[in-house]
RNA sequence: UACCCGGUGGUGUAAUCGGUAACACUACAGGUUUUGGUCCUGUCAUUCGAGGUUCGAGUCCUCGCCGGGUAGCCA
């Protein structure tokens, strides 16, 4: 072994040091500044997730980028939440994203913060901005400053509030704060340019009034600033060296730039990345809560979901989901990814760390007849092929087992290696098997496999090196534990879920067959799984035992299965 | 129709000051194998188009074409 680890280091090496040498062009920025020193050989960075919802793998890797930055830079990342809008925020989804960020293997130390911290800071700045007719109240009503922002092509209209005096601004600004006024009547506007080509320099708006209780600082505001004049100040007040975020607020940089520039603070600089897009898998943050609320999913953690809580439930390691970000590269070009990728990650992963163990999940019954009745053997079977220091375990062996359906053909294709009348196949770390007969019900159903076997074959070797083109999994049927074992398939049935007929909606492509429950036999070694213990059932793929286990009855995901290059064979023949 | 951003194989990313288009995944073909897994080997693109600058262009210039984003008091 030790000599195969010291045959695979230099490649690793080498391939390590090929990705640190291609810079992504986010770290080339960093680069750049750190050689003109623009912020004083500072790296920081930030995950400012909103608690409205549960982080899903597109988070994942804004939070691999920013925290794994700092990391490298010797900087530091901030987690702040940024809870702007009391209707939609909650505790508990803050309590998720804490767990969820550890989970990924990141840690912001001390450094967690709320954008509802900083309120009071951010009044003082709109009143800076006011004094220095910067900003004005207007009395337009949604619908009012609609209209007059124009549209993409023509020029918006000033507001017949945009000339107020500044005593008259601060008044009633300073009246919104206190009550006054009902939700919606009256927002504070920065003065910019309602003939402005970016539509977000249309003197957007920076404060509303909403009589809502914010789950942080209760009923003390009634007036919440909005996303775009309190997010950049946040960044500003944490001294964020560089604020990255996705496509979409590329427009918005203008204003973010604005603010700071009128309010003379500091200025971080913000660079936008193309979010990440996964073949047959919703990352809207909005439908995935639609998703949980209107119970097409069990929750939030349902294993389907594209969540990190989901993900980690169907099996997903922490490192699989990092290495997953840092394969998939990161540019502004917008791309999807097929989720294969995804998957693949986790099979890495789990091949150099998952548990070897027997798992039949559709038992087709095997009797070797001229195997003594009442015998038992326990058999030696390998942990881990890739890791020989996970040892060994006993596997018991006896005259009835279970077989998987699909390795037994009574009238086998072209390149079908396993079991059929008259072929001998190996049980794996047992012995060399020979069918002799099949028994069948009134359907004509098969529902026992008769074979012989050679005594001389134990431990699944023969002494006259005779071939055997097929090795089975099998469970001895009076030792074998019943488990419970849910099947996943993707949530959506089109590579892009929001591809939908017409007159329909992305909800009509929900996979109505993502979740197939069956009962299956275990070798009794798994009984002492803990949930959240990861398997690879061998040659079926990877398997999870979820939280819904009791003592009763044992409750495994499957998380991914294994490469099946038979499948791909018999799909060819079928076509 | 305005503004912003993007366009390299089936997919995702690379390619210092312009200098032989590289890596990974997939697919396919082999090899090894007590998992049809893993692992190993091989094969698969002249860079959206047209001009231009240059000894030399994926990289620079011009004009097109295509895709995405933007008209919340969401983030």
């Amino acid at each position: 072994m030790a000599t195969e680890k010291s045959k695979r280091e230099p490649e690793e090496k080498g391939k390590e040091s090929a990705r640190e040498a291609a810079l992504d062009f986010i770290r080339e920025v960093i680069n750049k500044d750190l050689e003109t020193n623009k912020y004083g050989g500072r790296v920081a960075t930030r995950f400012p997730p909103e608690p409205n919802g549960y982080l899903h793998i597109g988070h994942a890797k804004s939070i691999c980028l920013n925290f794994g930055i700092a990391r490298e830079y010797n900087g530091i990342c901030h987690l702040r939440m940024d809870d702007t809008n009391p209707c939609k925020e909650e505790t508990e989804y803050v309590e998720a994203i804490h767990n969820d960020v550890r989970w990924l293997g990141f840690d912001w130390g001390k450094h967690e913060y709320y954008a509802s911290d900083y309120f009071q800071q951010i009044y003082e700045w709109a009143v800076k901005l006011i004094k220095a007719g910067k900003a004005y109240v207007c009395d337009l009503s949604a619908d009012e400053v609609h209209d007059h922002r124009g549209t993409l092509t023509t020029p918006g209209k000033d507001s017949p509030y945009r000339n107020r005096s500044v005593a008259e601004n601060l008044d009633l600004f300073e009246r919104m704060r206190a009550g006054e006024f009902s939700d919606g009547s009256r927002t504070l506007r920065a003065k910019i340019d309602m003939a402005s080509p970016n539509l977000n320099l249309r003197d957007p708006v920076m404060y509303r009034i909403l009589k809502t209780p914010h789950h942080r600082t209760g009923d003390k505001w009634c007036i919440y600033p909005t996303y775009d004049w309190v997010h950049g100040q946040s960044d500003s007040i944490e001294r964020i060296t560089h604020s990255i975020c996705t496509l979409e607020f590329e427009n918005h940089r203008p204003l973010y730039d604005w603010f700071v520039e009128n309010l003379g603070i500091h200025h971080p600089q913000q660079i936008e990345f193309a979010r990440l897009n996964i073949t047959y898998t919703m990352l809207s943050k909005r439908k995935l809560l639609h998703l949980v609320k209107g119970n097409f999913v069990r929750g939030w953690d349902d294993p389907r979901m594209p969540t990190i809580a989901g993900l980690r439930r169907r099996g997903y390691t922490p490192a699989a989901m990092r290495n997953f970000c840092k394969d998939i590269g990161l540019t502004k070009t917008e791309s999807v990814i097929d989720v294969t990728r995804l998957e693949n990650s986790l099979r890495d992963d789990l091949n150099k760390t998952a548990m070897r163990v027997m798992g039949v999940l559709h038992p087709l019954r095997l009797i070797i007849d001229n195997y003594p009745d009442n015998q038992t053997e326990e058999l030696d079977a390998v942990n881990n092929p890739e890791d020989a220091g996970m040892g060994t375990r006993k596997v018991p062996f006896s005259k009835e087992l279970y077989i998987e359906e699909e390795d037994f053909r009574e009238d086998p294709p072209k390149q079908f290696f396993r079991l059929s009348p008259g072929r001998e196949v190996r049980l794996r770390y047992a012995y060399y098997v020979t069918c002799s007969k099949v028994e069948k019900d009134a359907s004509g159903k098969i529902t026992t496999v008769h074979c012989t076997y050679d005594p001389a074959t134990k431990g699944g070797d023969s002494p006259d090196h005779r071939k055997v083109k097929a090795t089975l999994h099998w469970v001895s049927a009076k030792h074998a534990v019943d488990t419970e074992v849910r099947l996943y398939d993707h949530l959506f049935t089109k590579p892009d879920p929001e591809d939908a007929e017409e007159g329909k909606d992305w909800t009509s492509n929900i996979n109505p067959k993502s979740l197939e429950i069956l009962t299956g036999k275990l070798e009794p070694s798994v009984t002492k799984a803990k949930p959240g213990d990861r398997f690879q059932f061998e040659r079926l793929g990877y398997f999870c035992l979820d939280a819904d286990t009791t003592p009763q009855k044992f409750v495994f995901n499957r998380s991914v299965t294994l490469r099946d290059s038979w499948a791909k064979i018999e799909k060819g023949q079928k076509e």
